[in-house]
DNA sequence: TCACACCGTTTCACTTGATAGAACGCAAAT
DNA sequence: ATTTGCGTTCTATCAAGTGAAACGGTGTGA
């Protein structure tokens, strides 16, 4: 590997980034096919880390997420992208638009939503936090990638305040608006999002909601 | 180092260990400080904790947890012991006493405040989430070290249902009773605590407590 | 009841990864 | 202007980490 990396420590790091909502608990086994490694090659790795309280395993050797992680988390959502922050600006999107608003952050080549305020509609996208989407599509991906640093290609998708607009991305009939929401030192914190039924959420609704949008997005940076 | 076991792995679960909601921010020099690691080191072991999301670096350097630390945080706390399910007892609990009632689980040599309903009372044992306190004090300490197998010499502190009753452990002037809460497989879940002022929570009020406490505790082990 | 498949565990030869010391450039402090 | 401390890079050295093989146990199906 790299030098400047270490290649165990990302093993094993794997093998955390293979729980999810869908599996929460596997076997020994199941990390074994979610990840590649050898079955010895996690055992090693998995008894450190629940020395540590990252990983914790069950009578029957189940193993799951341990508390370790979850007080981290904690400690991450103290940040400046804490939900009391965030929270009062998803409100107001989910209000005045009626749909499902949200806030994501880059992981490596996905997106994960931290926050949402889903749509008081019966009918709608439907998002839980903590769930992982592709970089690759959506509204707050390409924003996410774009002011990351990533090549994008067309610019044509951004308006001069680098928000989008799309239709089908991440679902064929689900539309988003999504602006990018900067630190006080530059560095992109994540994307303010909208998103909704295409029928719903049309390109009029979307450019009303547009406005509200960007103001929150930049009342979101007094932070810090 | 022994070979069922990673080094290098528990050096890098060792940084990301080392922060706290005192410290959620810190310098290359301040983990070299903490972990006693050597700044090279870091170096490497932090790239590949970045690259998965576990550990973030601001444009001035320093170090905060990352987003994929709050997105597994979230699968734990989705677990047996989910806010939902403990939630009620703690509240029962708190009012019932008028203290502040908690639920902790042990991490190594440390138990960690889960969930807790703080007292009424502005005058109170204040406990946050997340919070890790030391394993060798404390009523749950006793408890969840007894049922996790270590050896705690004088039983003497439990009655038969495996409850403690402790004053000036944690703090002089804070007493404490605690009780485990087991899974249906029979292994230890966590203990359920409440603590108070000792001049306020004092013996006739915590012998009063005790089955109430037994009660709840015998409750949450329907789940699994 | 038996054979087979799969799981979790242990061992160890071998290869490669990981360490930390040294040196460097830079910025901040004195 | 000088010193100090930080973050970064490089690399010789050595120990760690890997995965293949083998094992015992358990569950399943014939």
């Amino acid at each position: 590997m790299a030098t400047n990396r270490t290649e165990s420590v990302e093993r094993a790091l794997s093998i955390l980034s293979a729980f999810s909502t869908q599996k929460p608990v596997m076997t020994l086994a199941e990390i074994a096919e979610e990840t590649g490694l050898h079955k010895s090659t996690i055992l090693r790795l998995t008894n450190s880390m629940q020395i540590y309280g990252f990983i914790q395993r069950d009578e029957d050797g189940r193993y799951s997420v341990g508390p370790s992680v979850w007080r981290l988390g904690l400690i991450f959502r103290r940040d400046f992208t804490k939900r009391e922050h965030v929270a009062p600006s998803l409100r107001i999107l989910a209000e005045a638009t009626g749909e499902t608003a949200s806030f994501y952050v880059r992981v490596g080549n996905e997106r994960v939503c931290l926050y949402r305020e889903n749509s008081p509609n019966l009918l709608r996208f439907h998002v839980e936090e903590g769930m992982r989407l592709k970089l690759s599509t959506g509204a707050s991906g390409l924003v996410l990638r774009h002011f990351s640093g990533d090549d994008v290609g067309d610019l044509a998708h951004f308006n001069r305040n680098g928000t989008v607009s799309t239709v089908g991305q991440t679902n064929p009939n689900i539309s988003s608006v999504s602006t990018p929401v900067f630190k006080n030192t530059g560095e992109l914190a994540g994307a303010l999002t909208v998103s909704g039924l295409a029928t719903r959420f049309d390109e009029e609704a979307r450019a009303n909601a547009i406005p509200l949008l960007e103001s929150l997005a930049k009342s979101l940076m007094a932070a810090d």
